[in-house]
RNA sequence: GGCCCCUUCGUCUAGCGGUUAGGACGCGGCCCUUUCACGGCUGAAACACGGGUUCGAUUCCCGUAGGGGUCACCA
């Protein structure tokens, strides 16, 4: 099957094992949301086909991009689960197969030479501004004969694209979209440097991949206007280069609106990972229902996500990024999580005290407590504080005189409990309650305070368990008063 | 400014001519309860506006308004 009815099948699904995506961020900075979650969609595509998933860095403006910028990403990638079929594509690499093509381009007729400095340009741009015109190159070098040319100055290569008719995609997400081609100019594919452009660049780098699917945020739908003329040349030229199948993604907006810029929270995915406490899974599941719907289905493992995702399912509009919604599914998560897993992220992150196995034995009534590892981290603390306890200012409030007085007796009471076990401290504490007439609230508040120095925790039976009968009573009674005689 | 795209609760979304317009997050209430959570129940909350087409429009078409993207020898 060629790619031609490839495409056309497109609204049943492309044929298993023919589908190729990638991924194409340029190493200027981290890996944010938003490229995160153009590939998360598609890397599920392809394994939803059972195609190959590729990656692509596109390095080739060397003054901005960088070797932290690349490991970034590939960390970030490899953090979401999000594999690769080959080893990643470097452009800059590159440079001389895309200038080959230039040079086919400009050998049959296709591109052309233009001699205008980038001062006459701009020259150009500000009369088309000021005369409120649209601005574009206005081909003034496009049918001169090559004798006109001014002796021994440099040149830049601008590819010859159609200026009548009409182009249309059939855009797998934002359907059929056609744009007259006068509208668009004859632009650069070749520097004066001799170095390739990013629109030459990524169409050669798409067609010698075998990209069959161009999946990206729609801020590049434009750019497959004018990037088709070059697919048509080549094809013209040497066959083989059919169009692809484009998808254009809409993009995530900030909290209030706005493109999401680095003030909104377009953070790293490594910043929601390490600064907050997010669980890969969890962002994957939000960014996968961003822009994404199944029906009422909130939930999806990844193996869910390959079997059910699907382009028509992507909306055309853009999303606001939610940190809310993204701290519930972390919560669900970490509920789901492996304790000892959690046991080792929140270690890592308390230092050198920290017991992971004690960690794992109270993941279980710490982890319904917490949305986030960080808030797991602050839960957990109490765990290992050392005497006399750090008390919050809450905490030292139900530290009353009364209060102490009912830690004494609850201090005498306990020190006659053999049986260190939630049922056998919860029966004699509620015992003692009940002797005294009291609430068992006035009892488990102030054993609280003086056992984790805060007033929420964890069920205060499991407290007393997890730190252990000496440690327990010991914390108790640095804060417990005898009553007075009187 | 030209071109392109978008518009269902505050947010993410379901809906693909006839629904009491559904779910989730967040918010309020109740239950559970030793705190905080979790969990359960429950409440408020949306089809931007104006014209058509149609027996009937959230749904199809055209405008208006609002929002976004893009117009480099950056990617």
């Amino acid at each position: 099957m060629d790619r031609k009815s490839l495409t056309m099948a497109s609204n049943r699904g492309p044929i298993k094992g023919e589908v190729v995506t990638r991924f194409a961020p340029s190493p200027t900075g981290f890996l944010h949301i938003g490229g995160a979650r153009t590939a998360l969609f598609n890397w599920l595509f392809s394994r939803h086909y059972g195609g190959k998933s590729l990656l692509r860095i596109e390095d080739t403006d060397r003054k901005r991009s960088t070797q932290e910028a690349i490991d970034a990403i590939l960390d970030g990638l490899s953090w979401l689960g999000l594999e690769y079929d080959e080893e990643p594509f470097f452009q800059s690499q590159r440079a001389d197969r895309h200038a080959e093509v230039a040079q086919q381009l400009l050998a049959s007729g296709h591109a052309y030479r233009c001699y205008a400095t980038p001062e006459e340009l701009e020259e150009m741009r500000a009369q088309q501004r000021a005369a409120k015109q649209p601005m574009r190159y206005d081909g003034r070098w496009r049918d001169r004969d090559p004798s006109e040319a001014p002796e021994g100055a440099s040149f830049a290569v601008r590819l010859k694209t159609p200026t009548e008719g009409e182009t249309s995609i059939d855009d797998l997400v934002q359907g059929r979209v056609t744009v007259r081609n006068e509208e668009i100019d004859d632009y650069i594919i070749l520097r004066a440097d001799g170095t390739p452009t990013y629109m030459l660049a990524a169409v050669v780098d798409d067609h010698d991949m075998g990209c069959t699917h161009i999946i990206r945020g729609d801020d590049h739908l434009n750019n497959a206007f004018r990037q088709l003329p070059i697919y048509h040349a080549m094809n013209a030229i040497e066959g083989g280069w059919d169009d692809p199948t484009y998808a254009h993604i809409p993009l995530i907006h900030g909290n209030d609106g706005a493109k999401l810029s680095k003030r909104h929270g377009a953070l790293g995915v490594d910043a929601y990972r390490d600064e907050m406490g997010i669980l890969p899974e969890a962002l994957f599941n939000y960014l996968l229902r961003l822009g994404w719907g199944h029906g009422d289905k909130e939930e999806f493992t990844r193996e869910e996500a390959i079997e059910l995702f699907s382009l028509d399912g992507v909306g055309k509009s853009p999303s606001r990024f939610d940190i809310k919604k993204l701290e519930n599914f972390n919560g669900h998560y970490m509920r789901e999580a492996d304790d000892t897993r959690l046991a080792e992220i929140v270690a890592s992150r308390l230092g050198a005290e920290a017991n992971v196995d004690l960690l794992a034995k109270a993941m279980p009534v710490m982890k319904t407590r917490a949305k986030t590892i960080d808030e797991l981290v602050d839960g957990s603390r109490f765990l290992f504080a050392t005497r006399p306890l750090q008390m919050t200012e809450k905490a030292a409030k139900l530290l009353t005189d009364e209060g102490r007085q009912y830690l004494f007796a609850v201090s005498q009471r306990l020190k006659s409990e053999n049986n260190w076990t939630i049922e056998a401290l919860e029966a004699s504490t509620k015992a003692l309650a009940e002797d005294l007439e009291l609430g068992f609230g006035k009892l488990a508040q102030p054993m609280r305070a003086a056992l984790t120095g805060t007033t929420t925790s964890p069920g205060i039976f499991d407290v007393l368990v997890l730190l252990g009968r000496d440690e327990a009573l010991a914390r108790i009674d640095a804060q417990a008063v005898a009553p007075s005689r009187d």
